[in-house]
RNA sequence: GCGGUUGUGGCGAAGUGGUUAACGCACCUGAUUGUGGUUCAGGCAUUCGUGGGUUCGAUUCCCAUCAGCCGCCCCA
């Protein structure tokens, strides 16, 4: 019997690893100068959670989760993403109540939905995000914005767009939503069916909708920049002037909307226009929030965050041709030549090891020859041999495999020697 | 949920209704009885995704099924 892991999920392999690890501190280093600070929630969450917090209108909800019952008859969902479940600990540990707010944080963990995987799209995905709670300045939704572009500066790429919108607050999203329904309803039979539930569940979310989109009425429907209100027309204008002041650019999209229903006034999607990047080119979104931390039981307490996939990240840079600065290769390899040698060998690699360097030897029973060459494939700096000859004197050979120079070095200076070489020589 | 496409050794990849299914890479051995990246010689392994059907005979034809990849929808 063969076993496969499950569709859409995979394996990340050395070779790859090194990248994911990369990545991650790049990432968390670039918190740690916005000073966002980890938090570490669940897996898996009671599925009302989700039902509440993401919105029962939205794709996720409605055909995406990976839903269950547990022993116990709860009913439990894989976290489809992962502003519930911060907003969920936020409450429950009351940390809407303790000093230094806002409170800003970052996670990164996997995600699950049920859906077909193809480019970018898996069912286990990991993503990077953070939230930043309880403050309503503009200047924190453009902090946000910073550090969601920043995560893709730093490691180097260029091809991004970051797209902006205002969804507005309560009223002007209500003011706008009217004016969606006043003006589709008369097409209601026109529109895919899709919309038609839309139209009545969240009109907002017809202006995203790709078949429609050549529908005479598109073009003409109202725009929710025409019915911000006072105070979310100030509002989005500070975001920008705050971005302006940075000296990031951006694009303003009207029909830009967000599919979970908490979303207010800012919005935004950083998207790829690397060649090559495939059907998916959306890297991150989020947006600003009211009403979640409510609905989960806590205080009137609005927020700001955004998720991005490193799946998709990693395609970004590999779409960009960007070399990750990775160091696959070892410093020490030690060669040993028969039964006494491998006795001592065994022990000098675990002293070298214990000193801090970076060591492996064979075992597979390998000839000399063929111990070179593993610990030429490998990309060892040095190569360590201990035969008979080095035993009777007490002396090792240290070979530089880049220069092919060699060296007889006393036994019991070895390690010494070795981390003046790593160090010294870097 | 719908559509397209692929499935031969560890990896890449030929191939044909019929004697031992190419080749390349990798791996192992030797040329060099204690030294790598080049070369030469030899060696190694495959239920031809799975199940069924047609046939004297199927890896090749047909059906089903599973899996991978890609696209639609939607998103990260």
């Amino acid at each position: 019997m063969s076993m496969n892991a499950p569709r859409g999920t995979q394996d990340i392999l050395p070779g790859t690893s090194e990248k994911w690890q990369y990545v991650e501190r790049q990432l968390a280093d670039l918190c740690r100068r916005y000073n966002y600070k980890e938090i570490r929630t669940p897996i898996f969450e009671h599925t009302e959670l989700f039902q509440r917090g993401v919105g029962d209108s939205t794709d996720i909800v409605q055909k995406e989760m990976y839903t269950f019952e547990d022993r116990g008859g709860r009913s439990v969902t894989l976290r489809p993403e992962g502003t519930a479940s911060v907003v969920r600990s936020y409450v429950q540990n009351k940390v809407y109540g303790l000093p230094n707010q806002p409170t800003k944080y970052f996670y990164m963990g996997p995600m699950f939905r049920y859906e077909r995987p193809q480019q970018g799209r898996q069912r286990q995905f990991v993503q990077f995000g953070i939230e930043a709670l309880g403050s309503d300045d503009p200047a924190i939704d453009a902090e946000v914005l910073a550090l969601a572009l920043g995560s893709y500066e730093e490691l180097g790429l260029k091809s991004l767009k970051l797209v902006l919108n205002s969804l507005g607050d309560k009223e002007s999203r209500e003011a706008h939503r009217d004016a969606l329904v006043r003006h589709f309803d008369p097409h209601r039979e026109e529109l895919c069916a899709d919309c038609q539930v839309r139209l009545d569940q969240n009109p907002l979310r017809v202006l995203d909708c790709k078949k429609d989109r050549e529908h005479p009425a598109m073009s003409t429907a109202p725009s929710i920049l025409d019915y911000l209100n006072d105070y979310s027309e100030d509002y989005f204008e500070e975001v920008k002037k705050y971005l302006d002041e940075m000296g990031i650019a951006y694009e303003i999209d009207p029909n830009l909307v967000r599919g979970l229903d908490y979303y207010n006034h800012t919005a935004f999607e950083i998207m790829s226009e690397a060649e090559g990047f495939g059907a998916i080119t959306t890297l991150s979104g989020g947006g600003r929030y009211t009403g979640l931390v409510q609905e989960v039981g806590g205080p009137e307490t609005s927020g700001i965050g955004f998720a991005m996939s490193i799946e998709r990240l990693l395609m970004a840079l590999e779409a960009e041709g960007i070399e990750l600065p990775i160091d696959e290769g070892l410093d020490t390899y030690v060669v040993a030549l028969g039964e006494e040698a491998e006795k001592a060998a065994v022990r000098l690699t675990y002293q070298l090891r214990q000193a801090g360097i970076q060591v492996d030897k064979d075992y597979l029973g390998k000839k000399m020859k063929a111990q070179f060459k593993a610990a030429d494939r490998i990309g060892a700096k040095y190569v360590l041999v201990l035969g008979d000859q080095e035993l009777e004197n007490n002396v090792i050979n240290v070979k530089t495999m880049a220069t092919g120079d060699q060296q007889e070095v006393a036994l019991d200076e070895i390690v010494d020697f070795m981390k003046k070489q790593l160090i010294g020589g870097e």
